[in-house]
DNA sequence: CGAGAAAGTTACCAGTAGTAAGTTAGGTGC
DNA sequence: GCACCTAACTTACTACTGGTAACTTTCTCG
């Protein structure tokens, strides 16, 4: 008569080796990448695929077969965060009655855009350290899906930007992934190594994004 | 009669436990991270403690005791790394007739001093993922590093350059941060997926710190 | 000359990504 | 209705890696 089994317990004691009584188990991937977030969120950004499995209440070769190797989880999600950081920043300008992406960018909306940002990764502190740190060797394209996620409506967004002004687009692409880096390696410097605000910190890159390095009086 | 042993074989085989008969070995730091860069070229980003331990003749404890872990490792590759590029854009601007750091920063300086920057990367590639990439956990730092080390001069730059003109100096930091963020990634996007020549992209990027993104003739 | 410090190598441990082998439930031909 | 094949899991294993403890030899110094 020992005391009742955990739900972890119990999940995992409960299924026994073969195929599952009743179908396929609901753990989807989905599931899997929940279970990775919260995983990430509690253990930190060295958390191990085995953890991840047993979070989900499945074993190992589960999470291969749903979402694949450790470079594929990873890109996942890095998707994921790209998503949501697209989605806020789109939120912000919304409900401060900027439309965004494909109309007119002013000064003020950038800062708002680049806050938005700092915020979720704020938000989303260890799953941001895991997912641009990754594991070596695949680490630079796991960075690049992460990007590219992001940079793909910024460039959307550029291009037509700058076509409304009858310049030339292909500065869109290498922008996008520039304004993606400042992006990552500020929120990095300003998570483990400033005390100023997001606030602050978006406006003062606002300002180098709009007005370039010369500054708004242009001394050069 | 076995053939000849290889170099590499008769390195270790020479050696036998215990303190080597001449005093210390003439394996210091230096060598280390020399031997670290040359299986990080040959093997790439994945390279191992231990691959780095034989490349330079010796075994993993001397690694750990020359330059400590894995982290380590990649901070001082990182450090060396961001020396060159500091060098090489000194250098280049300097050859070109600009003086660079702290007097009259142009917009063709700047060009130059991009450039120079990702042709670095281009003849280091695997170093700089190795550096970029590192182990979770320690990367966060590790990334940091690499830019601390470029970022210091540039910070230094800015506040110059800003006090120059009367202006406030206390975006240097984060726009350093920002800007070598933005060479990152748009190093990275260059080597993996452009073929763009690095002028080009140095010209674009430039032409995006300089102007900021309404462009020259101001359309917002 | 002998004891302790110095400077190596060997041998080991713990953890982890990834996979092969084993196990059970569901379906299908005859 | 039963043998057999396939699906969908778990268990058990391999290979490798970062890191360290234990051991071995040489040097140094009272």
């Amino acid at each position: 008569m020992g005391k009742a089994p955990t739900t972890t317990e119990r999940r995992l004691n409960a299924r026994r080796p073969g195929r599952p009584v009743g179908g396929q188990l609901e753990v989807d991937r989905e599931h899997v990448l929940d279970a990775a977030e919260r995983v990430i969120a509690r253990d930190g950004a060295g958390a191990s695929i085995e953890a991840v499995a047993l979070e989900a209440g499945v074993t190992k070769p589960i999470v291969y077969d749903r979402v694949g190797g450790r470079a594929d989880l990873a890109d996942a999600l890095a998707e994921r965060l790209a998503d949501r950081m697209v989605d806020a920043a789109n939120q912000a300008l919304q409900s401060g009655g900027q439309t965004g992406a494909d109309t007119g960018l002013t000064r003020q909306a950038l800062t708002t855009f680049i806050e938005a940002n700092l915020q979720v990764v704020d938000r989303h502190r260890d799953l941001f350290l895991y997912v641009t740190g990754g594991t070596t060797e695949q680490t630079a394209l796991g960075r690049l899906k992460l990007a590219e996620r992001s940079t793909t409506p910024m460039t959307r967004a550029l291009v037509a930007w700058r076509r409304g002004f009858g310049q030339s687009a292909e500065v869109a692409e290498p922008w996008a992934f520039g304004i993606v880096g400042m992006l990552q390696m500020s929120a990095m410097w300003w998570l483990t190594q400033s005390d100023r605000s997001a606030r602050d910190v978006a406006d003062q890159l606002a300002e180098l994004l709009w007005h370039g390095l010369p500054g708004g009086d242009r001394p050069a």
